[in-house]
RNA sequence: GCGCCAGUGGCGGAAUGGUAGACGCGCUGGUCUUAGGAACCAGUGGGCAACCGUGGGGGUUCGAGUCCCUCCUGGCGCACCA
């Protein structure tokens, strides 16, 4: 049975053109996948389009067109483009999420998370842009202002669909454990969004009243030095004891306030019970108190946490110290031992919190309590250009999400985009339906689904592409997890973690196998250019600046130009490469040895001209090198042809591309040097496939003329033997300091290499009138000689 | 502020604790020319030399670019997360 060998590219979204950063994306998993071929795996390499989303809707207003002809236009263009690259890519895999085929497997998806409580409805406060009627994602709001309007955006309350992600929050964090071929980074950034804090739930009794008041806190060791509380403006409590005037007039002064580090808080009526000792805290609404973070409710100690000191110092309230430390150090954080604090002084923090817990838990009004920063999927969005929602409501305002029989719910065609917000709210003709349980009139849901959905199982759906079901649950076994996932670390959290979650709700759901989507993660960097500025802060095209007397002009004005740093390539700085125009100037191999030859694929690659035509120069060299006539082997040509292959795989295995490059560069120096040629021989038809997954076009070409063939065997098999080199260069040391090299054998002995070694006039000079203390000899490696 | 990563020639970058600078670009000199974004040859860390060199300073080691401590600089991420 061959090894399967899942290996997947992110997909691109179809936005019109591909740019270089997809091709350097493409040809790395192009490079993997096609030397695990050569491997003989079982390769499962396929391509498709992230096709729903904002930039359709907003594009098929701006020209007139329709969100969808403009995707599949776009697709088609972009594909027409990618096979120019000529990828080894399964095309017959490829799928869009903005067809039928794929999101009505997605509905199906939906219902199966909603029955398994993983989805739901709830009221939550969304970005509302008030021009544009609709909500904006997050990165949509660019400093409190709508992207496309201009418009300040609103904070506001809307009903909307949610996955429940913080189930899995536990799992999430802890199978980052098993992630080994994770970069270190990505999964540090995951853990920091999850947010896992130990600590404790504290009931502050409310005075005079039956009621408490929640709170959590990772500091219950400090509750003695509890001098306030805090709640949000958004707590429960807030609307108890102040009028609606009262938290507008609030509300209003948080939004107003500049610096948004600055502490504001107001005092009101109620007050707490210090849990531990006879007296009164007062109770504050404060700003910088999170209402979507714990119980939206703390407790201040100003001693010791840099936030409660600030609020303490503005609004004069006690300091009491409970760790001891010098006055000058307030609020000290760190850990030490405690004091004013009659059950726990002289414990250590962790000591405290034990014992605080223990006591609390005793009493009734605290436990031990696990929080976490991440919160649930919102994944309602008001906009047409997305996946339905398969639900329906009553006139009552009951829903019902539809059953699998009812589906798919198809988007409609015909819609008017020019109105405000989303365009089905509009479409009376698709929203009214009369429930077929019930016979009752209805409306359909018009929200649509965050395109991170569509991204988030699209690996499933590649496995069989046709099916009638989402997926196959044995395919999912046989084939999950991906063997290698490569993309932009731009993804590092969103994507990456919902992907996360949604392969373990299904694996719950479907009793499936695989707990992780992807077992290899690589991140490639991005791609760079020079930036050029004209005096008048005009951007100028790479390729229209010109060089005289060491001074840049733009060519056509001869105006005088700046030379910037390289910066990501971007349309607005005009420091933009296309694709195209290089795959015909330079041909598709020297594009590929390009991408992966001046830094390490993680690493930013900065795109220079010199590079390009280097990359061409090598093509055409080894096209030279095997156009000439065959000349008997060097002893050591064997060897260095088994070198080079070994090396090459380690490093195709490794992601250290660039290495390759230098592999490939370091093989032809030697046997141009030499003067070996091997044209047609044995040696070179080895060469051939190894540099097939990097440069397979001139690979292909080379296999035609000198082998007359258009099959490659499979990857030699590297001959350890051949790897040993017995003659080495020994380097020999004084005092740990480089002195001089001696040509011996491998295995010499040490007596007799010394005494070789003490003549060398290298040697001899600097170890005369001075004792030999000592002689370290590792064995093949070095020989360091200590004198006094 | 916190966290992470990184600092090596003119540049991009190589170096399981063992000859620092592989390989490429650029540059210098030369060769050949159907005068080209071509190819080939030689050279290219600094210094006349002894020697000195991997951001600075300490340390571990026979031996440190690599390990430890500390500081500096740059990049990325998070940012009132209680």
């Amino acid at each position: 049975m061959p090894n399967k060998n899942y290996i997947l590219e992110m997909f691109p979204y179809p936005s019109g053109n591909i740019h270089m950063g997809h091709v350097r994306n493409y040809v790395i998993g192009d490079i993997c996948a096609r030397y695990h071929k050569l491997k003989g795996d079982e390769v499962i390499h396929p391509m498709g389009w992230d096709a729903f989303g904002l930039p359709a809707e907003n594009a098929a207003i701006q020209f007139k067109t329709h969100p969808q002809d403009w995707t599949l236009s776009n697709i088609k263009n972009m594909k027409s483009q990618l096979q120019k690259l000529e990828l080894d890519l399964d095309w017959d895999r490829e799928l869009a999420t903005c067809n039928e085929d794929y999101y009505r497997h997605q509905q199906e998806l939906f219902i199966d998370l909603y029955k398994a409580g993983l989805a739901y409805k709830k009221d939550a406060v969304v970005n509302w842009d008030p021009v544009d009627q609709t909500v904006l994602a997050n990165e949509q709001v660019i400093d409190g202002k709508g992207w496309r309007t201009g418009a300040q955006v609103e904070k506001k309350n809307l009903s909307q669909w949610f996955f429940k992600i913080t189930n899995y929050a536990e799992e999430l964090l802890n199978d980052l454990d098993k992630l080994d071929l994770w970069p270190e980074k990505v999964k540090i950034m995951q853990k920091n969004w999850i947010g896992k804090s130990l600590g404790a739930e504290i009931k502050f009794k409310i005075s005079n009243q039956n009621e408490f008041l929640n709170i959590f806190t990772t500091r219950p060791d400090t509750i003695y030095g509890a001098t306030f509380i805090a709640v949000s403006i958004n707590h429960p409590i807030v609307k108890k004891s102040l009028s609606k005037l009262e938290i507008d007039k609030i509300k209003k002064d948080f939004n107003e306030i500049d610096d948004d580090k600055e502490k504001l808080g107001y005092k009101i009526k109620i007050s707490c019970d210090h849990p531990m000792l006879d007296k009164k805290i007062p109770v504050y609404v404060a700003n910088f108190v999170l209402d979507t973070y714990g119980e939206g409710a703390i407790f201040g100690c100003p001693a010791h946490d840099e936030r409660d000191y600030e609020f303490a110092k503005k609004y004069s309230l006690p300091i009491i110290k409970v760790i001891d430390c010098d006055d000058d150090q307030l609020p000290f954080t760190e850990d030490g031992f405690l004091v004013n604090s009659p059950i726990l002084d002289g414990l250590n923090k962790n000591d405290a919190i034990k014992k605080i817990i223990f006591h609390l838990k005793k009493v009734g009004i605290g436990n031990e309590k696990t929080n976490y920063k991440i919160r649930d999927w919102g994944v309602s969005r008001q906009r047409y250009w997305g996946c339905p929602i398969p639900a329906i409501y009553y006139e009552d305002g009951s829903f019902r999400v539809l059953e699998k029989n009812e589906l798919p719910v198809l988007l409609p065609y015909d819609v008017n985009l020019e109105g405000k917000g989303n365009a089905l709210l509009n479409l009376d003709k698709w929203r009214k339906v009369i429930c077929p349980l019930t016979n009752k009139p209805a409306l359909r849901e018009t929200d649509t689904l965050d395109t991170f959905v569509d991204s988030s199982w699209y690996y499933m759906r590649f496995l069989n592409n046709k099916l009638d079901r989402p997926f196959d649950v044995n395919q999912i076994n046989e084939s999950l997890p991906v063997d290698k996932y490569i993309g932009g670390i731009e993804h590092a959290i969103l994507h990456l973690l919902y992907s996360r979650f949604f392969m373990k709700a299904l694996r719950d759901i479907y009793k499936l196998k695989v707990d992780e989507p992807f077992k290899q993660l690589f991140t490639q960097g991005m791609i760079t250019h020079k930036t050029y500025k004209t005096k008048k802060n005009e951007w100028v095209m790479p390729k229209d600046v010109i060089s005289r007397d060491g001074d840049l002009y733009r060519e056509k004005s001869f105006e005088r130009v700046e030379e910037g740093p390289a910066e990501k390539m971007s349309k607005s700085k005009k420091n933009v490469i296309e694709p195209d125009e290089i795959l015909d100037n330079y041909g598709i191999d020297a594009t590929r040895i390009f991408m992966i030859s001046d830094s390490p694929p993680d690493r930013e690659l900065e795109w220079t001209d010199e590079g390009i035509q280097s990359s061409k120069n090598l093509i055409h060299r080894i096209e030279r090198y095997f156009s000439q006539k065959i000349t008997p082997l060097k002893n050591d040509t064997e060897k260095k042809v088994e070198k080079f292959v070994n090396d090459l795989e380690k490093n195709i295995l490794n992601f250290s591309l660039n290495k390759c490059v230098a592999d490939i560069y370091t093989l032809f120096n030697y046997l141009e040097r030499e003067k070996v040629y091997l044209s047609d021989s044995k040696l070179s038809h080895k060469i051939i496939i190894c540099i097939f997954p990097i440069l397979p076009k001139l690979s292909l070409s080379l296999n035609k003329n000198l082998f007359n063939s258009s099959k490659f065997s499979k990857w030699p098999t590297v001959r350890a033997e051949l790897l040993i080199e017995d003659q080495i260069n020994l380097p020999v040391q004084i005092n740990g300091r480089f002195a001089t090299t001696i040509q011996t054998k491998k295995g010499y002995d040490k007596d007799v290499i010394l005494d070789t070694i003490y003549k060398l006039d290298k040697i001899k000079n600097k170890i005369t009138e001075k004792k030999v203390i000592k002689v370290i000899n590792v064995q093949d490696k070095i020989i360091n000689i200590i004198i006094s």
